[in-house]
RNA sequence: GCACCCGUAGCUCAGCUGGAUAGAGCGUCGGACUUCGAAUCCGCAGGUCGUAGGUUCGAAUCCUACCGGGUGUGCCA
């Protein structure tokens, strides 16, 4: 149950009746300072002027008959108009006893499933995965678990560079300077080096650029020559993501790259010609949206940027290729959303795609989930010493390396408890946790700095600290003679830290819905962290294997309730625990 | 030039569908291990929410202008 939905119900409609509204209002339910309680409510003051009476009078009415609520303690009006609610705790316990036996823990479904597309990592190929990757794999498969506990359809689309000039590039190049033997040794590493020569050749040879602008031109008709070039270069980058992937933890529903797509260009240009949409200028053809009338977004109404579809050699570019996408993608699963993980630099170009599908009269939510660059410490993008864009899988040895490190260290001084044989899985799902839980706690869509020496230190709001709290609640129901998978107890009341305890799991299934509407999983960060630092006070003042009977049991729940969530919460993340650590 | 994003504690950041005295982590300082795991817990200190106006019963949150930073801006993706 939705503790936020189901008490703004129950407001909506005590005020509707105690008022004798012809409407439910907005109770304006907001959680409220420990201080005052657990929620406030902020209707009567919206509602005053509405009536035309003192809003603490209407407080005053409402707040009677709120009172009177089985999930109500207490209803009192305070300062202009506030009404401050707090839980029967006896309620709020009965509910997470609920919760602890269901295994969605009182997650429940969305009232209208949809159909929703998200397309996030996309790297292109022929490349190694660099470190401006990982955000989108990262934050993009957190959308997508999100999206589908919450009971919606997702297929998670990893949407490929796989086609366009660096083909031509690389066809040529290959014939130059192509080094077998370093082909099938290390191949991602020849395909980069034989792009990068490729491309500063293009700039000074005429002729070597035509040759790429055939040899692309061949492929694009399907010439078998060709075509068996590109197959293998995409055989040699579909390991090296492979090994990413699985290292990341990472699956995906399709993995549909722009290749997909390309016998279908032709005819989305010829759609965006018959609807007067796109236009021939300089050559090229490409909507020009100033010139097309009606509404337009702010910042399409002022940039001269068009949306470029067919270039003047007659290629098509990657904006032709995200429109078919978009048709095939109400084509094939009727999509009602599509969610694009992409970094914010991208931002015009979508708003430029999304209005073109507005356009065509495409029937879908479109969205552009932007994230922004990882800083260094110093705040400056993270590069390499010879100034490159750091590559991905060396970036995570690192992050690993330094979490083994702080493992030996834990363990030599007995602080770990970590078998010689768990060692390794240990290392991989603190390190790579640490990583993910470092990106995804920040909300922010601009840049984020980014300290691998910090973000190893395991201590404050970190992936590690959640990780040894089930990693604790663990070991107390194994020394407990406990099982932990399906134990269930009526959960009691009594301390202040169980009190506590209880008011932050109570907030899990808000939390989660909150972040799979707004695509925000950091928010899952911040639940998470709250069990774990509220339970750990618990934990602190409360025994539990000491307690006696009934007592004893409701503590094995609220220990077992905070292990789900943790676990849970972090598997949407894609971050794993441990038994022991 | 135009468009988008950002400016909150010494540092890194939450909070921004408007709600009461603006919160965390790190760092500083001080407490707590004979008791279920101290990678933990408890406490102190730390703020002109970039600046100036406006809307409102109420503004970090909405609007306007300005200052400062970042990003994008015709045939790369």
């Amino acid at each position: 149950m939705r503790l936020s939905k189901h008490l703004a119900d129950l407001a909506s409609s005590t005020l509707q009746s105690a008022l004798g509204l012809d409407e439910r209002p907005d109770p304006l339910l907001r959680p409220a300072d420990p201080k005052h309680g657990d929620y406030q409510l902020n209707a009567a003051m919206a509602l005053a002027k509405k009536l035309g009476r003192k809003p603490r009078d209407i407080a005053e009415e409402a707040a009677t008959e709120l009172a009177k609520l089985d999930a109500i303690a207490s209803a009192d009006v305070a300062g202009p108009g506030f009404i401050n609610l707090r839980l029967e705790e006896a309620w709020l316990a009965a509910r997470l006893t609920e919760s602890l036996s269901d295994p969605k823990l009182g997650v429940d479904p969305v009232d209208q499933p949809e159909t929703i597309v998200v397309d996030f990592s996309s790297p292109n190929t022929a490349k190694e995965m660099h470190i401006g990757h990982i955000r989108s794999t990262i934050i993009g498969y957190a959308i997508v678990q999100l999206l589908r506990e919450i009971g919606h359809e997702v297929i998670g689309d990893n949407h490929l560079g796989d086609w366009g000039t660096q083909f031509g590039l690389l066809i040529v190049g290959l014939r130059e300077w192509g080094d077998e033997a370093k082909l099938k040794e290390d191949g991602v590493a020849e395909l980069e080096r034989i792009y990068k020569l490729a491309s500063a050749k293009k700039n000074e040879d005429e002729a070597f650029a035509d040759a790429a602008r055939a040899a692309l031109a061949e492929l694009q008709q399907g010439d078998p020559e060709s075509r068996a070039l590109w197959e293998r270069f995409m055989a040699i980058t579909r390991e090296a993501f492979d090994a990413v992937y699985a290292r990341l933890g990472v699956t995906f529903d399709e993995w549909l790259g722009e290749s997909a797509y390309q016998d279908r260009l032709e005819g989305v240009v010829g759609l965006l010609q018959e609807k007067g949409l796109a236009k021939e200028d300089q050559g090229a053809l490409g909507v020009f949206f100033q010139d097309l009338g009606g509404e337009l977004p702010k910042s399409l109404r002022k940039v001269k940027t068009p949306f470029i579809v067919r270039k003047k050699d007659g290629a098509f570019n990657y904006g032709t290729t995200d429109v078919a996408t978009i048709l095939y993608r109400k084509e094939r699963w009727n999509a009602d959303r599509s969610v694009y993980v992409v970094d914010t630099r991208q931002g015009l170009h979508f708003q430029q795609l999304f209005e073109v599908a507005k356009r065509l009269g495409v029937e879908m939510e479109l969205t552009h989930v932007g994230f922004g660059k990882i800083l260094g410490p110093d705040g400056k993008p993270l590069r390499t010493r010879d100034g490159g864009v750091p590559k991905l899988m060396p970036f995570l040895d690192e992050a690993v390396s330094k979490a083994r490190e702080r493992i030996e260290e834990g363990r030599e001084s007995g602080r770990l408890r970590i078998a010689d044989e768990d060692v390794d899985e240990a290392v991989k799902v603190i390190g790579i946790g640490a990583v993910k839980y470092a990106d995804l706690m920040q909300n922010r869509t601009t840049d984020y700095r980014f300290d691998p020496e910090k973000l190893i230190e395991f201590k404050g709001q970190a992936g590690p600290y959640m990780q040894f709290q089930v990693a604790r609640i663990r070991s107390i129901f194994e020394k407990g003679g406990e099982t932990l998978e399906g134990f269930s107890a009526p959960i009691l009341l009594d301390h202040d830290r169980e009190k506590a305890l209880a008011r932050v799991l109570a907030r899990y299934p808000d939390a989660i819905h909150a972040a799979a509407e707004t695509y925000q999983p950091h928010l899952v960060c911040d639940h998470v962290y709250e069990v774990a630092t509220a339970f750990s006070g618990f934990y602190d003042d409360c025994p539990v294997l000491d307690a006696e009977g009934d007592a004893r049991a409701s503590r094995l729940a609220l220990c077992a309730l905070s292990e789900h969530q943790l676990a849970h919460g972090l598997g949407l993340l894609g971050i794993g625990v441990l038994d022991k650590m």
